[in-house]
Order: C-alpha cells, then structure tokens, then sequence
DNA sequence: GCATATTCGTGACTTACATCACCGCCTGAT
DNA sequence: ATCAGGCGGTGATGTAAGTCACGAATATGC
C-alpha cells in the first residue's frame, strides 16, 4: 500500500528504504465515502493530501451558491485548499469526494519537517509547485483564448478517462459554462 | 543595486554578506527599451527574469494573431515563459517591455546550482512557486466566477498603482475582453 | 421492487459581450 | 508646425452562452 506513495516520489527523486521509511512516518491514512467533506469551507485546512485511490472535486462557491469546480483530483494527485493550508488561515474551498476515496495525509508541521530534514523532499515539493504553477497558467490560457466549446474539446483530449467518471454537470462547473450549454456541444 | 535583490530575497531567507555575494555572482545583469522583446515566441528561452525596475508583459498569441496577456511583471517580480525555460523548449510566449527595464538574468543551469547548492536558496525557490500557483489559481477562480466588470474591479483594488502605467487596451488584453467593452463599464 | 434522486437533453427567451465602423485627442518624430 | 500613430470613447448590430422550464432515462436507497 505504501508503493503508492513511493512509486510517485521516485519519479522525482531516488529514494533508499530507510528514507522512505522516515518520510512514510509522516503522513496518516484516510477513507472517505463518496459525498463525504475532506474539507469544508470556511474551517481551518489541517492537511494537504496525496490521493491513493478515489476521485475528488475542489469546489469554489460563489456569492450566489452556484459551484464552480477549481480543480479535479485522482490517484496520484496531490490536493487541498492550498491558500489556507500554507498561510493557516481559514480555507475559502471546500474538497469533496466524488467517488469513495483512500489518502495519505500531511499537516503542514510535517511538510516543514520533511523539507528541512531532507533536500530530497524538498526537491520534489519544489518540482510539484513549479508543475503545479504550469499547470495552472495553462489554464488560464485556455480560459483566455478559448470558446466553452473549444475549452471542452481540449479537455476531452487531455483527461479522456476523467471525462469517463465525472457527471457532465460536474464538467461544466469546471469548465465554467451552464449545464445546459455544455450538453448542446 | 544589488541591494534591490538581497532586499528582495531576505523577505524569505536571511543572508549573510558572503553568501548574497555567491548568490548574486550567478546572475548576469541586462537592460532594455520600450517595445523591446526579453523573450521571442518559438525561441529558446536562456533566462528566468528578476526585474530591478520598469514593467513588461507575458504574451500569448492565439491563432487568430490575437494578443493575450498572461501576466504583467513590474519591480520585485519574477518573469519568464516557466514552461519553456523549465523544460528547455521553445517558448510559446513572447515576454515585451511596456516601459524601459532592468533584470538580472538567470540561466536554468545556474538555477540548479543555486538550489543544489544553497538550501536558503531552494527554500526561496519553493516559496515563490507555491506562491506563484496561489496567484494563478486565484485568477481562475476570478475567471470562472466574475464577469468581465467585476474583474475589472477586481483588478483596480488589488493593483491601483500598475492600472496607472498600463494603457486601458492592455488591461482588456489581460481580463480577457475587447477593448470595447472595457470603456463601456 | 418501488419511490426518489440524479443525470441528461431540448425548446424559448434574455443578456453579456464581440465586432465593425467611425470619432476626437494626445504625443512624439520630422 | 505638421502629421502619423497610439489611445480611448461610442453607436449599431451579431452571437455565444445564460436562464427558465419541462420531460425522459438511469441510478440509488429503503
């Protein structure tokens, strides 16, 4: 159960049992249901999760309770209302099971500790934050240059199989068109 | 002059006097006009960009020839097409000055030294991209969530000083709507 | 196995924004 | 002094996408 995690670190960095070990005793395992909150909004974030199994949405509510979905999140992911859990302060996300979800979890102490005990950890969070910032840009790209329908279209090449296990209405509020538009494309 | 960047990098890690020394002796210092270009779509991009003074813009070009503004970069930022300079690839961005500019100049190689060489350094690395993906992706949410108006607003409370600099056609390149509508709001 | 959500599609109408065309006002180069 | 180019405003019109309303098909809990 643990190569999960290791499997995913070694793509970065090479890593010797015993240091495995050592990093493995920081993070605790979590099961959540379908439907079920990892985090809900307006609490304070007490861990940023790796995903082992299982399907999550980040969601981001508006002034008028629609649901705008910032990000999606499946095996192998690494995801938490980031902002509130660096900064401590109380989370604007909430982070919601989508399907019945396996996570290893890991408070913001224990990043810390890995980061100053053990450069490999903190090469590999610092290759996590720039992928993840590209990742990001990228989208805002999309959202810059393209039309909902376009948007969609590239979406469908990228995560074919995501496409698969998510809702439609669920698409929508990611890509940030109505239901209804989304299902005349 | 240097000490615009050691002020800049103690806002994250102390220093002693020898060790911004090592620090800035990896960096080579340049300087450009108006209208200037730091970085040619479909060129390689040699540089990651510390900017000492003046204002440039991080373009993207769709295939309707059309100008999108991925980012703005003033006094105290970093800038680079990240993407391409990371993977070494040719860039898909165009970085211009919108006023004269002043950088110091960072070559991929000499980041890696950096980081391997002074955790100081790679801890303020880490920052500035965690960083960096918490603006991003609050400008998604500020995309998927606001209209046009309210984004513009947005903007003019969160940067009144950079809005003073920046030609109104700019802006409507950065929110993503025509310059039209911008001065209808 | 039935009742109840959840999901998806579609028609009719409204709205925000793009587009095109044209205007006057600066500013800076010759 | 003049003239070109960048900048910003505005009217008329087109269009992508939102909104509201309804119905059918599928999944889910009791």
């Amino acid at each position: 159960m643990h190569q999960k995690l290791r499997v995913h670190l070694e793509k970065i960095v090479k890593l010797e049992d015993d240091e495995f070990e050592f990093i493995f005793s920081h993070f605790i395992e979590k099961q959540y249901k379908k439907h079920q909150f990892l985090i809900q909004e307006g609490d304070p974030v007490k861990y940023h999760y790796f995903i082992m199994s299982g399907l999550l949405k980040l969601v981001y509510m508006d002034e008028n309770a629609r649901e705008h979905i910032v990000s999606f999140a499946m095996e192998d992911w690494w995801e938490s209302d980031f902002m509130a859990y660096y900064t401590q302060s109380p989370s604007t996300m909430s982070l919601i099971c989508l399907e019945d979800t396996e996570v290893l979890c890991l408070t913001l102490e224990n990043y810390r500790k890995l980061c100053d005990s053990s450069p490999k950890m903190q090469r590999f969070f610092l290759e996590k934050a720039n992928f993840g910032f590209l990742g990001a840009q990228r989208r805002i790209i999309s959202l810059l240059t393209s039309s909902a329908k376009d948007r969609y279209e590239q979406l469908l090449k990228l995560y074919p199989v995501l496409m698969q296990r998510v809702p439609k209405s669920q698409l929508a509020a990611y890509l940030g068109v109505s239901r209804e538009t989304l299902s005349r494309f």
